[in-house]
DNA sequence: GGTAATTTTTAGGCTAGACTAAATTTATTT
DNA sequence: AAATAAATTTAGTCTAGCCTAAAAATTACC
């Protein structure tokens, strides 16, 4: 039975590690969960006593196959109870991360079994993220942040990250608006400000702002 | 912020205290929450340092008023999680209790309130159990277990404990139904068995039984 | 009312998970 | 390639929550 924390860094060696699952430094998990590098070692090297993920010391880590499906089983429940919250409960989907962070730590397969049968099985998030099956499979979506893209990509506009009023304003003011095809044209060096090209008009976007917009990637 | 532990104990001294708000020993709360008496002495040192229950050494404790409201809040949350897994998951009301116990200490104040609304603001949990409400008021029920009876009392049967196949099938055989009026004719000294009249008829059943038995009070 | 039994607390220790400071390894720079 | 910088690990400490064994207080009993 894992811990609330051994379950927390699981969950996100998987999110830092990407699709590939890429070897995930010490710094950057400490930085992803709010704690400092020393704890983060200690917790390497338990889950890597537990065949979780393989540590090799001053190198990194890595999910192993055990790992990475207990990692997509927790973010299996984390984001079938956001569905919950927002389709059931009415919360917005901006709101319901902390919620879900608590959630996801219940244990019982039967009451996910019949959360999922209550939600219809939905396969996406509220953010439009995938939802991984009972087996640890997930369908990977082609979803980045524009900040990700590199010159020449195309996205299409599918969300923010953080949906303040003030944000939603600026996005309302550009005329970018849900749906819409953006093409990055060019990106500074100095402070990575990015060129954009949507609807036959270019447009300049900071680094923040483009680090809140997410796209499909055309 | 109060820790899952200190929940725990709060919560166990309510259920201990009764109606009255007994003082409640030690041992009582050790025996309850599977743990040791040293481990509840330090709780109960660090909840009184919290103005949360008001302790003597030696002579037991008990909630204060702020503890109490603390105590109540804890056993909303269980009570209205406890609906929700039987009404919308459809969950058995004998295997519900294990998943609210981990439920209970989810916090955010408004997924209660939002729980609360979706269920329809229930007044009662699957085993019959009065939701206290958002101000930490409750209605006491008068259930009793049929074994805490004394001589001479009625009670109505409105259910059991441990509904096992195998228990249900002893109270069919008696013809003991749900809604039946029961009265307690004669306890047995020796082995606290009880003689009850039941639908003109009189028949005598196990402490263990009676233990098993959930009656409203006549 | 004094002794025995029980209950409760104290004392001291353990583990998980956090931290700081120091040491070590790796990476970068010149 | 040596020196410096950055990342990582080790060493040692702290707290919460648990424990056992021993001491102290209370209760029960003759």
């Amino acid at each position: 039975m894992l811990s609330y924390t051994e379950e927390n860094h699981l969950k996100t060696i998987f999110h830092l590690s990407g699709k590939d699952s890429n070897s995930v430094t010490t710094n950057s998990i400490a930085d992803a969960l709010n704690t400092k590098a020393p704890s983060v070692t200690d917790m390497l090297k338990k889950l890597s006593e537990k065949q979780l993920i393989s540590y090799v010391k001053y190198q990194g880590s890595s999910l192993t196959d055990n790992g990475r499906k207990l990692a997509l089983n927790i973010i299996r429940k984390h984001r079938l109870w956001e569905v919950f919250l927002v389709e059931k409960l009415g919360f917005n989907w901006s709101e319901v991360h902390d919620i879900a962070e608590q959630l996801e730590h219940v244990k019982s397969d039967k009451l996910i079994k019949e959360l999922d049968k209550f939600l219809d099985y939905p396969t996406k998030d509220p953010h439009g993220d995938p939802i991984p099956n009972p087996a640890g499979f997930i369908k990977y979506s082609n979803k980045f942040l524009l900040s990700d893209l590199k010159i020449g990509d195309k996205g299409k506009f599918i969300g923010v990250k953080d949906s303040s009023s003030l944000f939603l304003k600026f996005l309302d003011k550009r005329k970018i608006a849900l749906g819409c095809t953006i093409k990055v044209l060019f990106i500074e060096e100095f402070d990575h400000s990015i060129h954009l090209g949507l609807n036959d008009t270019n447009l300049t976007i900071s680094l923040k702002s483009a680090s809140n917009i997410y796209v499909n990637k055309l």
